[in-house]
DNA sequence: AGTGGCCCCTGGCGGC
DNA sequence: TGCCGCCAGGGGCCAC
């Protein structure tokens, strides 16, 4: 499941592969739903001819900026990736979308046709829907603090709201709250002071953690989310994300999995508090 | 406004 | 072992 530390990943490694101010000379689509609504025939209308400038991460969002002023926003949800392949090769079962330029093709892989791309002049549509980049000096204590003293939600769904902080998915979450030895069932709004400067602490080091482990790698295929088709390493640091059962690093007892908002919730119930 | 629930998909895994 | 059925999971949208 890419998040923060791995559309972090493939942004980096996307701009090292030298997609940027490149012509793109065509584009095919295998599933149109990808598109997000826009018809095939004006999504290649609009792309081909042109070229990517720039290209940054925002939240879980790749945002590539083009040469006409367009902004293509790719969400690979659970399964998607980008992948770098050589020119001439053939298409994979699950590319939904080839890019082609003169030296190389772009694709957006995924299995499970979640993923979707956004063609528009305005980004801010989507992107301004977005709470604070958790990297950067806008999460702070205060802002933490006004947004969890508002809700009773349990205080790992807040963490997956992007609308508060951006990036944060289901692994990163668990990490974190463990980490700090926080509860995940409690209300956002029980957490002291002291709990939310150590959330904003872990929060920071998880995902500086996951971004330098070049991201999470789960499973065989699907977890193989990088543009190079290598693995990240960071699954050999989680801790209690998919650990249920197996004893608790700190205290022995055995990691519970519950389901908090319909996610997966891997958590001790001994540590966290 | 805030919140909970449903839905999209299919690979992979659990259960028998 | 082999097969079948079911579930995970982000976020948009709808209902309350």
């Amino acid at each position: 499941m890419p998040e923060l530390p791995e559309v972090e990943t493939l942004c980096t490694d996307l701009i090292k592969a030298n997609i940027l101010n490149n012509q793109i000379l065509d584009v095919s689509v295998d599933w149109e739903k990808t598109l997000n609504g826009m018809s095939l025939k004006e999504f290649r209308g609009k792309l081909i001819g042109s070229s990517f400038i720039s290209l940054n991460r925002r939240g879980k969002y790749l945002v590539f900026k083009t040469d006409n002023n367009l902004y293509l926003l790719c969400h690979l949800r659970m399964s998607g990736s980008m992948r770098i392949k050589e020119l001439n090769s053939q298409k994979d079962k699950h590319d939904r979308i080839l890019f082609t330029f003169k030296h190389l093709i772009l694709s957006f892989h995924d299995p499970r046709k979640f993923g979707r791309v956004t063609l528009t002049e305005n980004s801010d549509v989507i992107l301004n829907k977005l709470g604070v980049e958790p990297l950067t000096g806008a999460l702070t204590k205060e802002y933490l603090m006004t947004r969890l003293q508002k809700t009773k939600r349990p205080i790992k769904s807040v963490l997956l709201d992007q609308s508060i902080i951006a990036g944060i998915g289901n692994i990163y979450a668990d990490e974190t709250l463990f980490a700090a030895k926080i509860n995940p069932f409690r209300t956002a709004e029980s957490l002291n002071e002291k709990e939310i400067e150590k959330l904003i602490y872990f929060i920071k080091e998880k995902l500086s953690d996951g971004i330098r482990m070049r991201g999470t790698s789960l499973g065989k295929g699907e977890g193989n989310f990088q543009s190079n088709g290598e693995f990240g390493h960071n699954q050999n640091n989680l801790l209690v994300f998919g650990k249920k059962g197996k004893p608790c690093v700190n205290c022995s007892h055995p990691i519970e999995k519950k389901i908090i908002g319909q996610r997966g919730t891997h958590y001790c119930p001994i540590c966290q508090t």
